[in-house]
DNA sequence: TGAACATATGAGCATGCATTCATATATATC
DNA sequence: GATATATATGAATGCATGCTCATATGTTCA
């Protein structure tokens, strides 16, 4: 039998305990905050931002983005990519053009809350 | 004069240039597009995350935190300088002890906004 | 003052990631 | 089928980032 604080790689000593053992029956499963890092993760990039948020406005085809954000047709595709693995984003074949659109109602609603933010501390 | 396609980084041609420019008009401004990514980076990372997610529920010292999350108070503290920085949490000493809570109400909204994506899409 | 403890921080390292470049695939038109 | 155009993708590269390790700072108490 040895102590506890031995496999413990935070290398003090505990305080408060009861606080950390109502904290943890509190937290959503670990599993959960993994996905919503990941979630968030698609979001803390500019190049996709923008993407998004254009595509709030209207469907547009990759040459359109590209043209929209000024950046090369290769660097929107492989962040589409990106977007569509997310499920953020949905496409539709019309010919050689490729529409995207976007594929979440919640969006939105998420970023608004995050410039909601934006504006208050910045 | 050039055609103005030669100043182009995307290498394609035009299609929906109506589309573009309506898209143009309604986007935000770039800056508030650049500055949302920057506080979704902040949240795009597991450690961070759950770092926020624990304040939620209680203040506590950096020890408590890397107790809870099992990591060094190293890592934890790294990141909570990171947090602090992005004035997402803030401090308050108590002798030895630093304690930790967070700074801003906005961002229980937008998490629970991203929990309820998760929640329905995976 | 000096020992003990909580926290902060700089340097180094390893990994992840965004873009570019070259090229492949898909579709339409001749 | 051959060519042109839109999009996709693999490899390479350069930069950002999260952690570790060692050490500094700040505070308490003897």
């Amino acid at each position: 039998m040895h102590d506890k604080r031995e496999e413990m790689k935070c290398d003090c000593s505990i305080i408060h305990e009861e606080v950390v053992n109502k904290v943890r029956q509190l937290m959503p499963p670990e599993e959960k905050l993994y996905d919503l890092a990941d979630l968030f993760k698609v979001f803390g990039n500019s190049t996709r931002i923008r993407i998004i948020w254009a595509l709030f406005e209207a469907e547009m085809c990759v040459c359109d983005i590209a043209y929209l954000l000024n950046m090369s047709q290769s660097a929107i595709s492989h962040q589409l990519r990106v977007l569509k693995q997310s499920r953020l984003v949905k496409r539709r074949r019309e010919g050689k053009v490729v529409y995207y659109s976007l594929d979440d109602k919640h969006i939105e609603l998420i970023f608004n809350q995050g410039l909601i933010h934006i504006n208050e501390n910045m």
